[in-house]
DNA sequence: TAACCGTGGCT
DNA sequence: TAGCCAAGGTT
């Protein structure tokens, strides 16, 4: 039997009921396939039937602020994600009058859609027998294949995608890619692998080389940068406080945040005064709290981020003009969100 | 092209 | 625990 029609077979009895498997609606699925990039199905889920529900076709998301957007996407990461979303929706809605790109070229020029989006809209949409490669492809291949090629490496990235394309069912391409992304996240899974009970067990290369463990390979760890967070939670007489919105090239673009004085250590209450920031942001007397006695740890893919809220109560400011009650209107990184979860509201 | 971009679950 | 990894893409 032909691997793809084993494979095939395996999905067929094993396949998760996801609500995007419902539909072939371009723009659902090319929602659901931005918001599982990089992010399991589980986290991934309640966003897409928020999403879907609150923008139930692409003239309703590209009627959206981007705020709005991004305040919908707060807690899921990656949110380069929802601002190409965004940008894209406004593209294919205004330039397209609203219909989709209907071939694998015309959809990887879309703004936040590379090789494997384009590959699974263009497939399961559309029909086109283009093969995607994720990680769960990446792994299925190399332990099946034997193939020790790093997956992250420039030959490995084209080898495996020759592959993978060499092997899809041109009838029914869609259904193939779906059925290879399922089986490395159910059954052939990074740990502890169901190798027991697996279809391919008679032919597959780490199997019988006992190789499951080492494949696939991939090169390059990645060095986590340390910094020191010191952020200024402004409480005025008249319940207001500050927030900015995060600007230029590093993370959280496009979210908010309260004003935030970097240090290159762990900084105490004496040195903070004394940093000219925050002399600039208070001229005036003011009344300083250190709000977690332990720094908080926030760690992101590249970064761990070493925080320190500081509760800052002074007379009424000028450019203090968010008043606390509509604070949870600004789309805020994860480390903004459980701070306010946990800070009591004095109003 | 290597570095960067979030968050959460698992071992 | 610390590291890996998850339906990747951009610069």
């Amino acid at each position: 039997m032909k691997f793809h029609n084993k494979l095939i077979y395996w999905y067929l009895q094993n396949k998760r009921t996801l609500p995007w498997r419902q539909t072939k609606n371009p723009y659902f699925i090319w929602l659901s396939e931005i918001m599982l990039q990089q992010t399991r199905v589980t986290q991934g889920l309640g966003y897409y039937l928020k999403f879907t529900e609150a923008f139930p076709t692409v003239f309703n998301l590209a009627k959206a602020n981007e705020s709005t957007v991004l305040k919908m996407w707060q807690g899921l990461g990656y949110y380069s994600r929802a601002r190409n979303l965004h940008y894209t929706a406004k593209y294919i809605a205004n330039e397209l009058n609203g219909k989709f790109p209907s071939t694998f070229l015309e959809i990887i020029k879309l703004k936040g859609i590379g090789d494997y989006t384009a590959s699974a809209i263009a497939s399961i949409c559309f029909n086109e027998p283009t093969a995607v490669v994720d990680g769960n492809v990446y792994r299925v291949l190399s332990r099946y294949f034997g193939i020790s090629t790093p997956i992250n490496s420039t030959t490995g990235i084209k080898e495996f995608k020759a592959i993978a394309q060499s092997l899809i069912d041109k009838s029914q391409p869609g259904t193939y890619n779906q059925a290879i992304m399922d089986f490395g996240a159910l059954h052939c899974k990074p740990q502890n692998p169901l190798c027991d009970s697996c279809p391919f067990a008679n032919s597959c290369v780490a199997f019988e080389k006992n190789l499951v463990k080492e494949l696939p390979v991939k090169k390059k760890k990645i060095k986590v940068r340390k910094r020191y967070f010191n952020f200024l939670v402004i409480q005025t007489n008249d319940y207001k406080t500050i927030l900015y919105e995060r600007e230029g090239k590093g993370i959280w673009q496009g979210l908010y945040q309260f004003p935030l004085i970097e240090s290159e250590k762990i900084i105490d209450k004496k040195e903070l005064i004394a940093n000219k920031k925050f002399t600039d942001l208070f001229p005036d007397e003011t009344t300083i709290s250190l709000h977690n006695k332990k720094q908080i740890v926030h760690k992101l893919s590249h970064q761990h981020l070493y925080t320190q809220f500081w509760i800052v109560e002074t007379a009424s400011l000028k450019n203090a003009t968010i008043s606390w009650k509509n604070i949870q209107e600004f789309p805020v990184p994860v480390l903004i969100s459980n701070f306010l979860e946990d800070f009591p509201l004095k109003n």
